[in-house]
DNA sequence: GCCGTTTTCGGCCCGACTGTTTTCAGTCG
């Protein structure tokens, strides 16, 4: 798949553009990047079918680029940019605080074009010479080289929230605070995560400020205003605090919700209905007509209320016009979890803790599933094991009636789709789950004939964390998940969204492309220990962010129905 | 370069914070 390639293309040539003072293309180029980067689809295979044009953003000539660089493997225009700008001015644009104005500044008047030479400029105060940089300034720059050299990659979603809803714990223990939440792409339940953005609404803003830049984690305050402060937590992670007056709650809300793309959007809409909107509210003239929430802030532009994972700048405005605005899934439709594992395996904890857990959580099923045979690592279970650990099972649904124990197995997909089980152990099973576990390096074709061959098993219920991927650690396996997809609408196989949060696999856009193929879905935690069961809500954002329903979702279902799911 | 409940051409979001500015440009969210 070469969407990122593509994307990687885009951005610089957007980055190239701007350093030459060309408007708006950058912002263009930016768009179509950041599209193609976030589709589950290979932009090969749209490309093949003519249907490039589909995806936001791409017009007649980026198609056009795109064709050229999947017929050439380069970009003509990109190549040129590339060889006029000298290398490092693109770094140096990068650095927090300088921007393409200062970037060119500095190369036109200092021939500086590589990041350590503006140090020694920036050290030397050989930076003052040039007319609007001064010795503030100087000191920005050298603070912000360090920072770019303290860069911490994008945090998991799953590390994120905790840290952020710490934060607000401790703001609201310490300042007059009305409302707080947390507002970004941690709201939109983005896999994973910049910064770290909170909004919140009190009547005294400046000891908000005070209690946020005072926070024992703090390692440096960025900057710091009567609205709006920004500060580096000890991680290396930026934190960024807006606080507004409550009859501007809602529409700060929204604007610190973003996206940035659905924010413009927002805001040309109200343009052409003769409004204006900002983060104080909607207003017409000089008269508000919204802003302390965000359902009467959509109302006021004429949208039914649109909710955060949708709001990606991916048609959600479109739809919403149209009434066409899914009902999204909810934490609450689950009735069970259907990947667990226990101490028979790898899980910390006892079946019977387990169980109860699930239970706690409200789950009229839950089905264990510990690892196979052939993972002798993970403690995968002997054949024998397999009907001991049936017996266990029995035994703990005689003393727990108001919870089903469904009895299945994680299984490895072995070489060419075997299964790590005879289709007899398999049988006496409730259900099973396939999962590749080995070989993650194979060649797309053989892949993904391994994965079908596997859902071609009548055994085979679920297809468990279908990419493989760990998020920030390992690359997600080479699988034509289009042809996934259209398998399982045939065997029926139920794709998993798995909500570990180093996974979140199947994710938003793979869970929406699987859901137009009709291909049945299913939420699960894997979780190994009873903690793991809280993750659910990560996989139900996943879910959220592909614009599923629950009756997209088979463990949406009752325990009848479920069971009769399983049964077919 | 894209795109159309405002347009097929002419727009393209809008405000906070900072630094160096004598009135505003640059950067960022
Ligand atoms: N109107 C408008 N809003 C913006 C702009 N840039 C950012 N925002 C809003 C929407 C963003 O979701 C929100 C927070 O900005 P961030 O830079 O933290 O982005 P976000 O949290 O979406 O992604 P991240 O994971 O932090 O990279 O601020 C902009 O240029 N215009
Ligand atoms: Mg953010
Ligand atoms: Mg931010
Ligand atoms: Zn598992």
């Amino acid at each position: 798949m070469k969407n990122q390639e593509v994307a990687r293309i885009f951005f610089g040539i957007a980055d190239y553009l701007e350093l030459q003072g060309v408007e708006f293309k950058p912002s263009a180029y930016r768009r179509a990047a950041r599209n193609i980067e976030g589709m589950s689809q290979d932009v090969e295979d749209l490309w093949r079918e003519d249907r490039v044009g589909e995806i936001p953003g791409i017009g007649k000539n980026l198609a056009a680029k795109i064709a050229e660089f999947l017929k050439t493997g380069r970009v003509q225009v990109y190549e040129k940019l590339k060889a006029e700008i000298p290398e490092g001015l693109v770094e140096i644009m990068r650095i927090q605080g300088v921007g393409p104005k200062t970037t060119k500044l500095l190369y036109d008047r200092l021939d500086i074009s590589t990041v350590e030479e503006l140090r020694e400029a920036a050290e030397s105060g050989r930076l003052y010479r040039v007319k609007g940089l001064g010795p503030k300034k100087a000191k920005n720059i050298l603070r912000g080289i360090e920072l770019r050299e303290a860069y911490v990659q994008r945090m998991i979603l799953g590390r994120a929230l905790p840290i952020a809803e710490g934060m607000i714990v401790y703001l609201k223990a310490r300042a007059p605070i009305d409302q707080i939440a947390v507002g970004g792409s941690l709201r939109r339940m983005r896999e994973t995560i910049g910064d770290i953005d909170i909004l919140a609404a009190s009547e005294a803003p400046a000891e908000v400020m005070l209690a946020f830049v005072g926070m024992p984690d703090v390692q440096e305050v960025l900057l710091q205003g009567n609205t709006k402060s920004s500060v580096i937590l000890g991680n290396g992670m930026q934190a960024d605090l807006r606080v507004l007056d409550g009859e501007s709650y809602g529409a700060g809300l929204l604007y610190f919700t973003g996206s940035k793309d659905h924010n413009i959007r927002l805001r040309s809409l109200a343009i052409s209905l003769g409004m204006r909107l900002n983060e104080y509210g909607v207003s017409r003239g000089d008269k508000q007509v919204a802003g302390a929430t965000e359902e009467e802030v959509y109302q006021a532009l004429g949208l039914p209320y649109i909710e955060p994972e949708l709001r990606q700048g991916q048609g959600e405005i479109e739809a919403a016009h149209r009434g066409e605005l899914p009902h999204l899934i909810s934490l609450e439709n689950l009735r069970g979890d259907l990947h667990v594992h226990t101490n028979w395996s790898d899980g910390h904890d006892t079946l019977e803790a387990m169980v109860r857990a699930a239970q706690a959580r409200g789950y009229e099923y839950v089905g264990i599933s510990d690892h196979s045979q052939s993972l002798h690592i993970a403690g995968g279970l002997k054949e024998e094991e397999v009907i001991e650990e049936d017996a266990e099972i029995k035994d703990l649904q005689g003393k727990m009636p108001d919870i089903r124990i469904l009895h299945g197995a994680e299984v490895d997909i072995l070489e060419g789709g075997r299964l790590d089980y005879p289709d007899e152990v398999l049988k006496g099973l409730d259900f099973a789950i396939g999962s590749i576990h080995s070989r993650f390096t194979q060649p797309e074709e053989e892949m993904t004939d391994r994965v079908i061959t596997a859902m071609e098993n009548e055994f085979l219920t679920i297809l468990a964390h279908p990419t493989a991927r760990h998020i920030n650690e390992r690359e997600p396996i080479a699988l034509d998940l289009p042809r996934v997809f259209e398998v399982a609408t045939i065997t029926g196989t139920a794709l998993e969204l798995n909500a570990g949060i180093s996974r979140l696999d199947l994710n938003g856009a793979h869970a929406r492309a699987a859901k137009e193929a009709g291909a049945p879905l299913i939420i699960n935690t894997d979780a190994h220990a009873t903690v793991g069961l809280d993750q659910m809500k990560f996989g139900v954002g996943q879910a959220r962010r592909g614009w599923l329903e629950a009756e997209d979702v088979v463990n949406t279902r009752s325990l009848a129905e479920f069971q009769a799911w399983l049964d077919r």
